[in-house]
This record gives structure tokens, sequence and C-alpha cells, in this order.
DNA sequence: TGCATACTCTATTAAATCGATAGGGTAAAA
DNA sequence: TTTTACCCTATCGATTTAATAGAGTATGCA
């Protein structure tokens, strides 16, 4: 299932990217249109900031902004920044690989078999979508 | 992320599947050839009975023995059971199907978009690969 | 300079879920 | 009638999730 911290902070950067401009948007600008707790977004967007997709500025006048154009950010990177892993196990998984200690073979084991191909075609999902694509 | 559950579901499924013949196996035996806390496994192979894909027999020569063949099991069928819904929000499910309280239109929905594609490209993975499949 | 604005960061918490365990109950075979 | 092995309920600790509280800090502007 999918965390709502990854739902909202999809929903925050698609509001951000509909946007006629790249003025700075204020979190509670973006809370409320989106229906979202306000605190609970701050976390969100900072995690987002931190991670080099948004920039923001304080005080009077600030708020978040694109730093990317929209086609130019991927869901892959994305979904790995708020959600984690794509892989749905750890032994198939690319960037957050981890050996299962209970199984004794990763090359004859029925679930990372099927894990994989799971794996792979969403993968191909998030690399074919980016931030532009999905809000058309 | 994938449940130990489903996980070690599909590993007693595959450990069944491979079974010379379709004589009982008992939890005992799965349990520990799978590495899988017993009565953790008990439970899973309970659930597994009680949807249809495993009989059982109780007394001394008992055990669960898969009722279906393994290329008539289908991974779509075994993750709804075990994990649930395939979709990673509940308003792109095709069998748990549930609005979204704050999102005012799918249409629209970012999110909604994107999982949409996620579970579609889940769906085909899960449909073309029966328990048969995985364990070759 | 000083104040208002709005992001930054840490800590806390309630609720839910997960994985595992305990222990007695019951059906079936020998 | 005894043994075997599945059946079922209850519980529990740990972790994660979603949300909240509150104090801190940088910035713009008068």
């Amino acid at each position: 299932m999918l965390s709502k911290k990854t739902k909202y902070g999809l929903k925050a950067l698609s509001y951000l990217a509909s946007q006629d401009n790249r003025l700075p948007v204020q979190i509670a600008e973006i809370a409320k249109h989106e229906n979202i707790s306000q605190k609970f977004l701050e976390s969100i967007l900072l995690t987002l900031r931190k991670s080099g997709l948004l920039g923001s500025k304080k005080g009077k006048g600030g708020g978040y902004y694109l730093i990317k154009d929209p086609e130019d950010i991927l869901m892959t990177d994305v979904m790995r920044i708020l959600e984690g892993p794509i892989a749905l196990v750890p032994c198939v998984s690319l960037n957050f690989y981890e050996q299962c200690e209970d199984c004794p073979d990763e090359a004859t084991c029925a679930v990372h078999k099927l894990m994989l191909q799971v794996r792979d075609s969403a993968l191909t999902v998030y690399r074919n979508n980016t931030l532009a694509d999905i809000i058309k």
C-alpha cells in the first residue's frame, strides 16, 4: 500500500508543477488545496527539498518551488525518495539490495523469481512517467 | 513491501508444488525446510485452505496438500489471498475499490493516473505467472 | 532596527500493523 | 483409546505510520 507520505508528496509536487510560474508557494496554500494536514506536509516538503527536488525560500513571500522542469522529474526518483525501495523484497532491489537470511538460494527461490518481474514492471512504469506526464 | 505472510505462503505453496506426489505434507516439514516459524506458518496455511487453494488432512499421516495443479494456480489469486489488494491505492483497485475522501476528482488526480499504470503492470505479471511457472 | 512571515527542526504520541508465540481444542488414524 | 497433527483464539512486543506541538531561525520590509 502506498503511504500517505508518498501520496501527499506526489500531490504537492503536482500542485507546484501546475502553477503558472515558479514563484514560491506557501505550505499553507498547498495543504489547503490538497486537503493535507499542514504540519505533516511540512515534513514531506522538507524531505523533498533535502533530496534536491524542491527549493525553498523563507520569510515573507516565501514557500516551496520546483527546481527542475516537470518534464525532467522522473517518478523513479520521486518514489525512491518518498516511498523508499521500489522492489517489494530487498533481495530484488537495485538501490537497496539485501540478502534474505532465510533463503538458501536466490537462483531457485520462487518468491525471488516472481518479485523480480514485479519490480521490473513497476520500474518500467516509473521510468516512463515524469511529473509532467501525470498532471496532464 | 511484501509481508512475511505472503512470502512464507508463497514458499509453502512452492514447496508443496515441487513434491513428487500429492500426499499431505506436515506443517513441521514445510516450516523446517523453508525456515519459517511453525506457528506462524500454521495460520498462513489455514488461510490458504479456507480460500480453497489447499486441502488438509488431520491425524497421523495428515498435513496440507495442493487441491489444484500448479499450472492452474494463478498468482493474482495467491497475492489477493495473502497480501490483499494488488493496487497500491484503493481508488485504483479492481477487487477492493474505495473512493479517496481527500481527492475531489479521480479523473484529474495525478496519483490516480500513476497508480493505475502501476496496478496494470503488476496485474499483467501476476496473470502471466502460475505456481508452476515460478518453481521452474 | 524591529516586526511579521514562513520555513526548519526535534520531540512526542495515538493508533495500527506485523510477526511471532502460547495453549488448549478437535478430528482422524492406528 | 491413544497418538498424531491440524484448528482456533488470544495475546504480546516491536515497529511503523500519521499526525501534532512547539520552539527556533532566516528573510523581507517598513
